[in-house]
DNA sequence: TACTATTGTCTATATTTGAGACAATAAATT
DNA sequence: AATTTATTGTCTCAAATATAGACAATAGTA
């Protein structure tokens, strides 16, 4: 087992991600399953180097899990009940895996350092699932991505994580205008509207929508897109990234 | 000097608190003052004891502060620079107090403690001006309100701190309908209207304001509020606290 | 009794939102 | 080559909401 350096990183803290992809009309989160009998999903997490900043670590762990250096990301909350602690994941585990365990990967220290009740920060990444290209740590059996609202048991609060993360996506992306990072450079607007919808978990008024969303003045239409569908081929658009724009009002009630 | 039992908290993680009040027409800051030639202001903040969850931690250092025990507090950000230490402002500090500090008042120990790098979780309080009698402590002069918009030189980030407080503040104020934690008891709609425009540092249109506010349905209507003033006397309001409301248009617009 | 300042509410207008309609069109089918 | 199908882009109109102007009611003053 990987073994933390316990005086490199601030104690009793740590970071934990919830990294949203979109990909088949779904709003997915990737999701690491750890090499244990049990079935131990947890979300992709780390700690604080003395010397790194906390923003910068999460682009680490960031770029650990997706091979993505330039990422968005965001907290959101910080999660610090006082009975906090992995322990009582961790003796489930090790009970389930006394073999594996035998050779000791976990000496008592470390088990110690990894027990103690933690605070833990909340990020959330939005990415262009494409890019992805999921890496697992030593400790990881897979990794995969699971539609937000399919997810696997996960240990500890991580599920909350994952619900609180989402409220504040739905919250922020009107005024801040992050979907089209979830997007490929270029996409049509029946994308984004599925994209908002699944973001949502409500249907929107295919009219409307285009409306509002072309008001917004940070597309740049391009060529057509022939699908090969007998039907009209739609225009393929871009995020202006230059314009920083002057969103107002909410797609959300569209 | 007021010495930390160390082992009792999470190391290098603390709270600070913006807490917001509302007189004379301002929404003001409470912030005091250290006992230190030099003019030392800095937000009230606090260590998390290891038994202790971060949101009770910051009740804790809320009601040391104000004597209030039901205090409507909210995270709104985590700063965690890697540069970020209280160092530099203390050692300022001692140059500036040499004699004051000559009893040894910092040991090393305690001066290095103090001194690593610190994560900080902000939170923000909204509390009734008038309940607050504002607790100094021993390392104070003094503790007081401030305008929002003319506060005094404060240390560290903590500027920054209460900028980025009063933003979360505007944006959650009509989704979560919290602004009446920063009235008494019973109020007139001119002093909701002022208050507002204190947050938002703008003007409302009375009468649309007026109707915005009543047709929240959250305002219980009392008898008339005879002020001696020449002129008709307004209605005082109470705020029903058990509607947890339906609120969904931006009053922020109106 | 007239006057002043402010409050509560109404109305008219402008703007935004929501729903329906329909022409345009890429490909498949005849 | 004409017809059919599914989908796209856009227009219009009605409903809802926001903004601005107006005015009567009224507590005290002159």
């Amino acid at each position: 087992m990987h073994s933390p350096s316990e005086q490199d990183y601030i104690q009793q803290l740590s970071i934990d991600c919830v990294i949203f992809g979109y990909q088949d009309s779904q709003l997915s989160v990737l999701v690491p399953k750890l090499n244990f009998r049990g079935d131990f999903c947890a979300l992709p997490s780390g700690f604080i180097y003395q010397n790194e900043g906390i923003d910068q670590a999460a682009r680490r762990i960031l770029e650990d899990r997706t091979g993505i250096k330039d990422i968005y990301l965001e907290q959101f909350r910080v999660f610090g009940d006082a009975p906090r602690s992995n322990i009582r994941f961790l003796e489930r585990l090790i009970e389930l895996n006394e073999d594996k365990l035998g050779d000791k990967r976990f000496d008592r220290k470390e088990f110690d350092w990894i027990t103690r009740r933690f605070v833990s920060i909340g990020y959330y990444a939005l990415v262009d699932i494409n890019k992805v290209v999921p890496q697992k740590t030593e400790l990881d059996e897979s990794i995969s991505w699971y539609p937000v609202r399919a997810l696997p048991p996960m240990i500890m609060d991580h599920h909350e994580m994952v619900h609180s993360a989402l409220e504040t996506l739905q919250l922020n992306l009107d005024q801040k205008l992050i979907a089209f990072n979830l997007l490929p450079e270029t996409f049509t607007m029946r994308e984004v509207q599925e994209l908002y919808e699944s973001i949502f978990d409500r249907a929107f008024a295919r009219n409307n929508f285009q409306k509002k969303i072309l008001d917004l003045n940070v597309l740049e239409r391009l060529e057509k897109k022939f699908t090969g569908a007998a039907n009209k081929a739609p225009f393929l658009y871009r995020f202006r990234n230059e314009v920083h724009a002057q969103a107002s009002t909410d797609v959300g009630a569209a």
